[in-house]
DNA sequence: ACATAGGATGAGACACGGTATCAATCGGAG
DNA sequence: CTCCGATTGATACCGTGTCTCATCCTATGT
């Protein structure tokens, strides 16, 4: 059984139809490599109208199959993910993504309750860097120029 | 000295020009209670063009006079603020927001670093929970309900 | 197999936050 | 006071996303 047809399962287990230009979109989306927007998957596309595309894609984000990533200039991307609570590593360099979920917010977010009274509910961490194939590629400029 | 010259006397110190409208777009920032848009200001400015409060707003970040606070909703707002480095607890029912600083995100930094082999530079935190206040009022409204 | 209810679609208008353009204007250094 | 370059405001434009609405299609019950 494909990625799509679990994803189109899960769809119907909640009630949605399946229908030719969700599977489509789903078929798009499934073959993005990394991140990507909504215009990607419009363009790899045919016959599926901009607004289909767009509220397919909450569909998705609410199942948690594909989560946002905020990029280094601040723009939203989509990404392919099946783990539900989980960080990401930005290369401000090549824009490459890793995941992660080892987050020590828990201690943070204990020791911010018992400071201000908040009873903390969830939080959104990036994290940018330069990945290791970046970093050598600019010191190899560096040594060079 | 007011908080408006002391920005101003650091707008100068870059080299910017202090113009009438400028002035009038610090004013109305500073004036803002809590967190705001671009379009608040807008409203309590006379006579500023929309463009020059967008460009006026570019500067103040780039200053860190005003930081950006992405609420629960998936919406960036403005917020007046002198410290540098720091990150924002929102209350997802009354919108009120907290700032911190200590951020214990260093450790994980490091341990990331190390797994991955990138080179981190900074991080983007938001934690979202409801203030004291707005619990209090969710028991009473439960417990009389 | 067929009818049917209502979910899903697509075209296009709209909303919203922000940027680019460009002629006109203004600030401030000399 | 002059002059150059920074700044302005009007406006067009862009990207991302939502709303509307007539039409279509899917799944379900018979």
């Amino acid at each position: 059984m494909s990625e799509t047809e679990l994803v189109i399962e899960r769809l119907e287990m909640r009630g949605h139809r399946m229908t030719d230009s969700r599977r489509r979109v789903l078929d798009a989306v499934m073959a993005q490599a990394a991140h990507f927007t909504v215009d990607d998957v419009l363009h790899s596309t045919r016959n599926v109208g901009r607004a289909t595309v767009f509220r397919t894609m909450k569909l998705l984000l609410d199942l948690n199959i594909v989560c946002r990533v905020m990029l280094d200039d601040g723009t939203l991307h989509y990404r392919v993910s099946t783990r539900s609570h989980h960080h990401h590593l930005v290369c401000i360099d090549c824009g490459r993504v890793e995941d992660f979920s080892q987050c020590d917010v828990q201690s943070l977010t204990r020791d911010l309750a018992q400071a201000t009274g908040y009873e903390i509910e969830r939080h959104w961490l990036e994290v940018y860097g330069r990945c290791h194939a970046c970093r050598l590629l600019k010191t190899e400029t560096v040594a060079v120029g």
